[in-house]
This record gives C-alpha cells, sequence and structure tokens, in this order.
DNA sequence: GTCTGAAATTTTAAGCTTGAAATAAAAATG
DNA sequence: CATTTTTATTTCAAGCTTAAAATTTCAGAC
C-alpha cells in the first residue's frame, strides 16, 4: 500500500474526483432538504438536530469534548450550540464529580420528548430523499464507504 | 419510543439513514482536510476555492445569481465571498450591457494562474483521500450516485 | 408614458464554524 | 510541596451561511 504516484494525467485521480463532485452534491441536495423541514416543522437546525442526537443515544450525558469529537467540529462550536439548547429548555449542563473543569450535558425530558418527533420525522424524510437508491444499491454503497471510512482512519463509532 | 431506540418499522429507511450517515461522515472527514490543506498551502478556503473553480470553468464569466445556482449557495452569500476575492485581486466584476441590474464576474489573470495551482494540488488530494476506495467501486458509486441525483430533481450539469 | 410586478443583487440579523488565545483545573515532575 | 505541562472548556475575531427585507432595474399592461 504505497501512495500513488501524482502524475497530472492520472485516470484514477480523475474517477475519484468524479466521485468526490458527486458526494458533494448530493450530500448538499440532501442537507439543503433536511435543513428547510427542519426549520419550517420544528423551528431547528441540523447542528441542533446533530448535538440533541448524540444526546439522545447517550441518556447518562456526554462530555463537551466528547461531542465535539463524536461530531467533528470544535469545541467552540459547541458551546454555543449547547448555550442555545439549554436556553430553550433541552438539555442542562452538570458538574462532573472530582473535575472541575469538565461539564456533562443531557438532554432535560423535554428534549427527549421533543427529539422522539424530530427523528422520525427525520428518519422518514431522509428514506424519501434517497428513494431513488434502490435498497441493494443503498447497502452496497454504504458498505463501500464503510471500508474507505476505515482506510481513512478517525472512525469512533459505527454500528 | 424508548431512549437508545430510533428504529422504526420500516426497514428501507434504516438503511437509507445508514447509508446517509456515512454520507455524512465520509464528506466531513474530506472536507475539515482539503479545509485543513488549502488553508495552510494556499491561505484559502472550500467555499473560495469553490467560486473560482466556477470562474475557471466559465472563462466569460458568470454572473451573481448563476454562480449561487450552480453552486446550491444563497445569493447573499455568494456577494460576500465574491467581495473578499475582489479585494484580493483574483476576480472582478464587470457591468451587464444592457441590464444595469446584474454584474458578470470573471477571474483576473492572477486568479487563473492561482487556481491552477490550487486545483492541481486538490485533486492529488482528493485522490488521496479517497484512496481506500478502489477503481471499481468507486465509478460504480459515482454511477449509482448519478442515478440518484437525477431521480432526486433536475441535475444541470455535466457527465 | 405610467404602473405594477418580477428579477438581480445587496444588505441585514442571527446562527454556524473555525483556529487561536485565554481560563481554569487537573496531572505530572522535580 | 512548587512548578510545569496537559486537559477541558470558553471566549474571540473572522469568515461562512441562511432567510428575509431592501434596492435598483427591467418588462409587460394599460
Amino acid at each position: 500500500m504505497k501512495p500513488q504516484d501524482q502524475s497530472s494525467a492520472d485516470p484514477a485521480s480523475k474517477e475519484h474526483l468524479r466521485l468526490w463532485l458527486r458526494l458533494l452534491k448530493i450530500n448538499r441536495l440532501v442537507e439543503a432538504e433536511l435543513r428547510e423541514r427542519l426549520r419550517l416543522s420544528f423551528g431547528t437546525t441540523l447542528p441542533r438536530f446533530d448535538v440533541m442526537s448524540a444526546l439522545y443515544r447517550n441518556p447518562k450525558g456526554m462530555k463537551m469534548s466528547e461531542l465535539s469529537r463524536l461530531l467533528m467540529v470544535s469545541n467552540g462550536n459547541v458551546t454555543g450550540i449547547v448555550d442555545r439548547l439549554t436556553e430553550d429548555g433541552f438539555m442542562l449542563r452538570e458538574a462532573v464529580p472530582g473535575d472541575r473543569r469538565a461539564a456533562r450535558v443531557r438532554l432535560t425530558r423535554n428534549g427527549i420528548a421533543e427529539f422522539e418527533r424530530q427523528a422520525a420525522a427525520h428518519e422518514e424524510w431522509v428514506s424519501e430523499l434517497l428513494g431513488g437508491l434502490s435498497p441493494e444499491d443503498t447497502r452496497r454503497m454504504a458498505d463501500d464507504l464503510g471500508t474507505a471510512l476505515t482506510l481513512d482512519r478517525k472512525d469512533a463509532d459505527d454500528a
């Protein structure tokens, strides 16, 4: 497994670039649609949904740094989003016994209920938006991406 | 719904959701890496690269609204990015004869030269980052995404 | 011509995002 | 212990992004 040589006429790099442009495009299409629907249906945003989703899967709460690493966004970014979600009563910061630097964040009862409504709609929307892909294509592509991701390192979780 | 249980009864939507989460993940990984490298190597950003790329492919220039539509970002967004790239001397606004509302933007000679340097590196980086995918997987996935995209809505551009 | 509505662009306010600097507390070192 | 280093988080400045409002100009109806 050696690095590929880099000729500007390398056909493999052209194919990779073609794939990358399509990944980018479908991502933008789906994200734009999800953002619009989250806004209209729930008055929320994708980053807020992502944070609530992470906390929903971790009912005991997560430290800010854990959230930041899982979502692959900066620490300061998480601070702001959690601030606003806390103001809205969907989550709260708790002290971590034995470490006065850290903060543990978890969903409130209200936040759990709200996220469950959002998640149900979200799953339907995603399936609708990717509906052009057959079940076989869907599964195969997810598997292919899985191998690409493991080779790329840095994959933390994954079912 | 209990915490931890986000599944619906529909297995197809489950698979679509799984694929979507992986698309998101690889997108974030690759974008984070490209952003970092563009910053360190060229002192620029992904949105700036995208705008320059669009203009490079349209040497006669594009109207702001055309840029906005092609890149799938808002009008106001394009305004700010073009403003800053213009200050840097990489592009300029020209009047459109017969329509005093519109502005045509095109790369300067300097902008063309700068983009060519960036694009060469960019193509290598993308190929390196997607290197975990074999040529066959790469081609098949790009084709599958192509069909998903045509079904998803109108796709304007290329092959 | 004048009006009215549509189109192209910019402006604005709010939120998202980053990288870097600042705080603060824990851990390691001597 | 005191000092240094590392870790967790927040703050900050700059840029990105959107949706909505405001401007300016065009084009069609009258």
